[in-house]
DNA sequence: GTAGAATATTGGCATTGTCAATATAAATAT
DNA sequence: ATATTTATATTGACAATGCCAATATTCTAC
């Protein structure tokens, strides 16, 4: 009964009922304090009140769990992706771009799980969600060349163009997040609209 | 005497001579097998012939050895990219982008142990080098508007636009790298330049 | 209701990061 | 040269962790 341990549940029945699930919920709330290599399984264990191998039922290993953290990163993405489909194209294409810059910066440690190395033969779930995730992008990308925002070309290429110019300045931003002047969630949507103006003139028609 | 054991070290002195530098060189060789969470500062200790709290002396913790990895990755980055300095200026920034693209995909654990999160405070020296690395980029984005191929503006701000892109694009080549179709490195600067061609139709006079 | 599958527990072991105390060598001062 | 201080390496120990094996409990089909 220590004064300092964290909340743990107990439960009335021997099963859990839905162990995977909050193994994974649990695992996304303690990344930001524990990091990737901190999560302990032990530990989301006994959070959930259940036993130290308990979670050896639902994950082979730590690297499946990593994985299920990375699937469930990708599906939330998604959803947010796929928000404000009312605006006009080009404030819905620049916001949607904004919106995966500051899912990075908002879950630095989230997305290094996202986008760590994870094998994708063993986790083709995983893999499914993250091009599901990238589709909303060429979904995007399609529409505007359709309503003549961009010019004629492969959606899918110019999608992964913008998709790696988005990840990339996500990745430089959280580095940046922990320099000693605190980063501004504004200053970067404003980098991304000016990139994206560049990128643009390239890609408009 | 196990005859699997990995080749280690045995010396007369006591004293190493150069362990520290020693303990990084094993550690990025020992990187691709183990990944960085597979790290273990007591493997390369015994690897390096000496006792197994030997490493403590030069790195006060796991994460010392890693943001010293990161360093000497940014360092070897830098080289790299300051390389074929004689080409014609759009030769020379398109083989530029493509060496960074092509380094990520060629050691993608010390990459992302490179841009995993430091602590930047503690680690002042790596984030020097990081820096030093991009200066390159921003360098040669300033040559190619003073020759005229690249408009005027914060050659900075244009280097990071640049340098977003290609990491970008090096993180998700590397996720694509395990998956069942081998990954073909001509590919990749093919996909460079290509996008390249976009932005510099942003960027370009 | 009973058999078998799914789920959870208990116990254990090797590896690892890290601390404390000690030993040895090298550098420096005297 | 010798003594003292500093840098470096060793030994021993401990708790935490991933993961394996064996066992117990509950749920599901039939």
């Amino acid at each position: 009964m220590s004064i300092l341990a964290t909340k743990q549940k107990t439960r009335a029945t021997y099963h859990h009922g839905d162990l995977r699930r909050e193994l994974i919920e649990a695992a996304v709330e303690m990344l930001p304090e524990s990091g990737m290599s901190g999560l302990s399984l032990r530990k989301l264990a006994v959070q959930a009140g259940v036993s130290h191998n308990a979670p050896y039922m639902h994950f082979s290993n730590k690297d499946a769990l990593l994985a299920a953290i990375a699937q469930y990163g990708f599906q939330e993405l998604r959803a947010r992706l796929t928000e404000k489909l009312q605006e006009a194209w080009r404030d819905r294409f620049i916001s949607g771009c904004q919106t995966y810059v500051a899912f990075g910066a908002s879950q630095p440690e989230l997305f290094q799980v996202m986008f760590m190395e994870h094998d994708a033969a063993k986790f083709p779930e995983m893999v499914e969600d993250s091009l599901a995730a990238l589709q909303t992008l060429t979904d995007i990308i399609a529409v505007g060349q359709s309503e003549g925002f961009v010019r004629d070309g492969d959606a899918h290429e110019f999608a992964t163009l913008v998709w790696s110019l988005l990840h990339g300045i996500a990745v430089l931003n959280a580095n940046r997040q922990q320099a000693p002047l605190p980063y501004r969630q504004e200053e970067a949507s404003e980098q991304v609209a000016t990139f994206l103006d560049e990128i643009l003139k390239g890609l408009g028609v």
